[in-house]
DNA sequence: CAAAATGTAA
DNA sequence: TGCGCTACATTTTG
């Protein structure tokens, strides 16, 4: 029931994570302790000095190496005892403890090697700011964490400034157990040799630099890079190598970083030179293939460096921003920066934050570091004017300095260097463009900039949005978002798009430490009435959706949630992905609503009405919500239709009420349910949304019936025959796509084989809904069904499938 | 302003 | 594995 969550959380709070204080406290008391001489080369003591530095990751082909080196691992032979059975393969009695095991956070499964942390250690902060520099998080729900080394994890963690023996000696510090050899060699095989290729940009021109000639050569032999190689067209001797000074060390600044071809005395003059006189081999790239280059790169264990040396950079003209004194940042945000400029300068990479902590100020305070001309790219025109908003709220850029590029406004900034705020869609558009626009991605392309901030960075690997990496050239790419996390593959793809994970909050700490809000999340199940459910089960599965969205139960679930809420003075966002669902319940229940065909005004219009009108506390959102949209007040979220099985979606929803202003508030909660019909496939969908949340520790609740809710006066759809016009309703409206099948009946050109129409109408929007439409429903469904099966329709992978199936019965039953 | 074209995501 | 489908979105043009 709704009414008793916060009381139970803060039992949870108590009881799982301890207060900051009280961890400190038994940190002190605990850490002058001196570990076992045996297993540390360094000590604890240094280890809690330094803090160490966080901030890695990503990958799942890279957890395929690490498969394989695990396989490597002997296979323990140990006598089982009597309990051994009840722990069949997880049975780990075989590994021996050491004796201060008690002080000792870690576990390392010598099977998995996936690294679990008890959360309720005294070390467990220090361990968990170790474990997400070097590892992955895999879920972290409140007292046990457990975490995953990859390749990729292993690059972040030494781009990020740790070394391969630091890794190993904390590693064997926090363990409570040995650590197997075998993973020792995969740190050790994984982190030598990042940081032998970098990637330079130069005068418009990407380059490979190393100071390994083998290693360069060794590249160049594979086909792609090879084929990127561009052979140099300038003076210096027609040669495809160009021999630089290298700068000896990770850290050795060189000064005025000009060096083309005619630089060599440059070399002569330059101070003191380290102990290496090694010369950089050079390779150019092609700029349109430097995203394979660099992907083969990271496949061939060569992950290329990518650090901006901005302080030392005169040839990009420096750009006056600065934050206006009064700006604070929070000390995880300073985190994340210490992250990204660790050896004073820029490393390229991703930072995750919820949303609501900040992650704006993140950038803004990047480019007030950078002090170079600055790209921001993010997902809409709204977000645009938000960010620029915000460089004006939190830094001292003069208004000439920055500009803004959308479909409406098509600024420049005044002079060498400036902030231009953009869309991905505008930046990676390939059609015609406007005379402005045109002139607008000239300006954009032909210049190099200081820094690139990737708003919401999960799109870019969409194939048309990931080009803006290729096709903009710039020293520094920052990546930002909430929700590391695609229902595809392509998330991998940033590693080599934009650079490796520099930072991932914790959400639950963040929440513990008042930055974002405590967040109750119920899954309210609605079962389906008789008659929705016997047509659901009749309809083919693409027009199944609206029907458990219009529910009536789920309806007056949705009723009942918001009169209760709002009776406690909350704000509420009702989201639903299905647009005619979302007119629907807005419209019966007199509340206003935004989906994509809300003009621009009215939009602006229904949100201000929302923060500050007393009488309109709820709005209906489509997915235009889910990102991007700050309303500061609302404090409670209800989900009836959602995105198939989208974590992100689900995540970034969520993200929608963490920054609610009064999550400071003695005991306050936000509230998050999601309804969900029961027994149909949005039950699966649910629980595999609900995946991201639950990792990042939320527990979400199950409520079956919501109390006094037989009792509520004026629900809607109470009466049967209410429900059953509804339901004619509904099936009228989900004849709109139906109608599409109807149409090729309908038009005599389209023979059956012959491209559809299907697509043609749907873009056209021509249907209309009808009276005859409903009945004929079943009929255009047969048509449908017999025509795939008798091989003359034109798609074979559904002709394949239907002939599968055609013998199944609940197939058939399913329908006709 | 509506419509066309094109984008994302599962 | 890749492509087509669908539903939603945004940008540009007439």
């Amino acid at each position: 029931m709704p009414q008793t969550p916060s009381k139970r959380r803060l039992q949870d709070d108590e009881e799982y994570t301890p207060s900051p204080g009280l961890s400190k406290n038994l940190k002190k008391r605990k850490l002058p302790k001196k570990p076992d001489s045996v297993y540390t080369p360094s000590t604890a003591e240094d280890l809690n000095k330094d803090g160490l530095k966080d901030g890695p990751i990503i990958p799942k082909i890279a957890t395929m190496v690490l498969d394989k080196e695990l396989a490597k691992f002997p296979t323990y032979q140990h006598k089982r005892d009597s309990v051994s059975d009840l722990f069949g393969k997880n049975d780990y009695s075989f590994v021996s403890l050491k004796k201060d095991h008690g002080n000792r956070p870690l576990w390392i499964n010598p099977v998995t090697g996936n690294i679990i942390l008890e959360g309720f250690s005294p070390f467990a902060e220090k361990a968990q700011d170790f474990l997400i520099t070097i590892s992955e998080p895999v879920s972290r729900p409140s007292l046990i964490h457990e975490y995953k080394m990859t390749p990729y994890s292993l690059y972040a963690a030494v781009s990020v400034g740790l070394e391969t023996d630091a890794i190993i000696d904390v590693l064997k510090i926090l363990s409570k157990t040995d650590i197997p050899e075998s993973l020792i060699e995969m740190i050790k095989k994984c982190t030598v040799s990042y940081g032998k290729v970098k990637l330079l940009l130069k005068h418009n021109k990407y380059f490979v630099e190393s100071s390994h000639a083998d290693v360069l050569q060794r590249l160049l032999q594979d086909k792609d890079i090879a084929d990127a190689r561009i052979v140099s067209t300038d003076d210096t001797n027609g040669n495809e190598f160009i021999k630089s000074k290298a700068p000896s060390g990770k850290d050795l600044v060189i000064a005025g970083k000009v060096q083309n071809d005619q630089q060599p005395s440059e070399d002569k003059n330059n101070e003191a030179n380290r102990d290496d006189e090694l010369f950089n081999t050079v390779v150019a790239i092609d700029k349109e293939k430097f995203e394979t280059v660099r992907r083969r790169c990271n496949e061939l264990n060569y992950p290329m460096l990518e650090e901006y040396d901005f302080r030392n950079d005169s040839s990009l003209a420096p750009l006056d921003i600065d934050l206006k004194p009064i700006t604070v940042i929070r000390p995880y945000q300073e985190k994340c920066l210490s992250k990204m400029f660790g050896n004073g300068r820029a490393r390229s990479g991703i930072i995750v934050l919820p949303c609501g902590a900040g992650k704006t100020l993140v950038g803004i305070t990047a480019a007030c570091t950078i002090k170079k001309s600055c790209l921001v790219l993010c997902t809409s025109a709204v977000s645009v004017m938000q960010w620029k908003q915000q460089f004006v709220q939190w830094s001292n850029i003069k208004e000439s300095q920055i500009a803004v590029f959308t479909s409406d406004q098509k600024e420049k900034f005044f002079g060498h260097s400036g902030i231009v705020i953009s869309t991905y869609s505008m930046v990676a558009n390939t059609r015609v463009r406007s005379y402005e626009a045109t002139k607008m991605m000239e300006f954009i392309t032909g210049r190099e900039w200081g820094f690139i901030l990737l708003d919401e960075v999960h799109v870019v690997p969409a194939n048309m949005f990931r080009k803006v990496v290729t096709t903009i050239a710039a020293h520094t790419k920052l990546g930002l978002t909430a929700t590391l996390v695609r229902e595809d593959e392509k998330i991998e793809d940033l590693n080599f798009l934009i650079g490796p994970k520099l930072y991932e909050a914790n959400w639950m700490d963040l929440a513990s430490k008042g930055h974002i809000a405590n967040v109750q999340c119920a899954e309210v199940w609605c079962p389906m009435t008789p008659e929705f459910y016997a047509e659901y089960l009749k309809a083919p599965s693409r027009r199944r959706n609206l029907l458990y969205a219009m529910n009536p139960n789920k309806i007056q679930a949705c009723q009942y949630l918001i009169k209760y809420h709002e009776n406690r003075g909350d704000k509420i966002i009702v989201f639903s992905d299905n647009v005619y669902a979302l007119e629907r319940y807005a419209i019966d229940f007199q509340v206003p609503f935004i989906h994509g065909k809300t003009k621009p005004q009215e939009r602006l219009q229904v949100l201000s009405m929302f923060q500050h009108s007393p009488t309109v506390n709820t709005i209906f959102l489509s997915k235009v919500g889910d990102t991007s949209i700050d309303l500061p007040e609302a404090t409670c979220l209800i989900q009836i239709s959602s995105h198939y099985g989208s974590r992100r979606q689900e995540a970034q929803r969520l993200g929608r009420i963490l920054r609610a202003k009064r999550r400071n508030d003695e005991g306050f909660n936000a509230f998050f349910y999601s309804l969900v019909s029961t027994d149909t496939q949005e039950m699966y969908y649910s629980t595999k949304r609900q995946q991201f949340l639950i990792d990042q520790g939320y527990a979400f609740k199950v409520i079956t019936s919501l109390e006094g809710m037989d009792k509520a006066q004026n629900l809607a759809y109470r009466e049967r025959d209410k429900q059953m016009a509804l339901l004619a309703e509904v099936l009228i409206a989900n004849d709109d796509a139906a109608e599409l099948d109807n149409d090729i009946d309908a038009n005599v050109d389209d023979l059956p084989g012959t491209i559809t129409s299907r697509n043609f109408s749907y873009r056209q929007k021509v249907a209309r809904r009808s009276m005859g439409n409903m009945k004929s429903l079943s009929g255009a469904d047969d048509m449908a069904y017999y025509e795939g099966n008798g091989g003359s329709h034109g798609k074979s992978a559904q002709k394949k499938k239907d002939a599968k199936k055609v013998h199944h019965p609940l197939f058939r039953k399913n329908w006709l």
